[in-house]
DNA sequence: AAAAGCCATATTGTCGAAAATCCATGTATC
DNA sequence: GATACATGGATTTTCGACAATATGGCTTTT
């Protein structure tokens, strides 16, 4: 009963075209947005009403999903929302930050002129966002930025594999930020952060940018425990 | 035609109750050892004679080997196997030797008894099945023993995450080593660099086993690049 | 009353055919 | 002759019904 349709009454129609990409990011948005809660059984009959698919879509969405970490599957007992607690929020973090370390200063090893101006411009599409945001609402716009603003610090790695590791850790923290409803606090925070790791990239300070990038998220992780949303499914 | 049914005509049938996850398994070895070439299309109208089975468990395996890395999913357009090249070997190898530098000294520095124990065992385990071996062939078995050896290597890192990518990575890179078909000329050398890699972790070295370790990796990416077995599909 | 076995029901997993999509060939028009 | 358009076949994707498997409550036995 979660929405009506696949892309509800907004023409955007953003996924590609079969509906099992489309189901996938519909479904992504909502595991990670908080709408399907952590632990929560997928059952294949609700989710078809809700999300009006058929059986085929559904399943592979499911198993992209769970590919990916999201999702959980037994074998003839279905599919669960992964499970979040704060054991698993501290190795999220950790592993992220040992990724994101090595991306990082391989990036500003190998830096030139294109790797600063992609910041740049993640950054500056940033900041816009985030002036022209209604406060109090966590619009998919800005969370979009804002994901993209830390790709591009990490863009210059010289290696899809771990940019790809990257990405999928940050989507799960993503979830975790949201679970705790975290955005609004941190907002103001954050800019600031922002800019200070963009500064040390910029005068190819590794080691600086390094403890920026790890304060950054270390902050994050302990304001979503703090705020006791992982107490118990 | 590769093969009749599933699990051949031996008794063994490995894998677990449904049908996906047994085809899974199969086209996962049926890759990783080469008998599906790198770029190779997959045709599913084939593939369902091949391995009889039907559209939705060959489905629901390609998207679980697509989501791994060892096959590519083009919207509309079905499944290739991942192509295989060069720079995509040395991009490999070389985030392997990243996120397993890190595995490793993590494991050394939280190192105990058990954490030793698993890795004498792993050992032993390879030993035993690298002696018992007619030579030529390339015994699954002993395949098994070796990702289980250096699986042990990691397994005190305390993140389930980073195991994870290097198990990917690891399965990736025994594509290209069976691809050169370069094992039994490695077998020799390898045994000793095990056990070097070995002693300097029960010593606690932590540099020597990392040095160790990427030494280890990149000689056989060189093996696999100067066997020339990656010119052109 | 507790434990074990069994049946009914709900849920997942699988099949084969239909619908949608793509690709290459051939035809018409400029 | 070249470009654009239409048509046919091959391939992928999706659907709805069927089979296999698990779950929970019931009876039976001790």
């Amino acid at each position: 009963m979660s929405q009506e349709s696949l892309s509800g009454n907004e023409p955007k129609e953003l996924s590609s075209g079969t509906i099992a990409s489309s189901v996938y990011e519909v479904l992504l948005q909502d595991i990670v947005q908080g709408k399907l809660r952590p632990g929560q059984k997928l059952h294949l009959h609700t989710l078809k009403n809700d999300y009006n698919v058929g059986n085929s879509p559904l399943r592979e969405a499911l198993n992209r999903l769970s590919a990916n970490g999201m999702v959980v599957r037994e074998e003839n007992k279905g599919f669960h929302v992964s499970p979040a607690s704060v054991e698993e929020l501290q190795e999220l973090v950790k592993t992220r930050c040992w990724l994101e370390e090595i991306a990082l200063r391989e990036s500003i090893k190998a830096a030139d002129d294109e790797y600063d101006e992609r910041i740049v411009l993640a950054y500056h599409r940033l900041c816009k966002a985030s002036q022209k945001e209604g406060q109090g609402v966590i619009s998919p716009e800005l969370e979009a930025r804002h994901s993209q603003f830390h790709q591009a610090l990490l863009s210059n790695c010289d290696s899809k594999l771990l940019e790809g590791y990257c990405s999928q850790l940050r989507e799960q923290t993503l979830r975790y930020r949201n679970l705790a409803a975290v955005i609004a606090y941190r907002e103001s925070n954050e800019e600031k952060e922002h800019q200070a790791i963009q500064d040390a990239i910029f005068e190819r300070n590794a080691d600086e940018a390094v403890k920026l990038l790890h304060a950054h998220y270390h902050m994050t992780a302990e304001i979503v425990i703090s705020s006791g949303s992982l107490n118990e499914t």
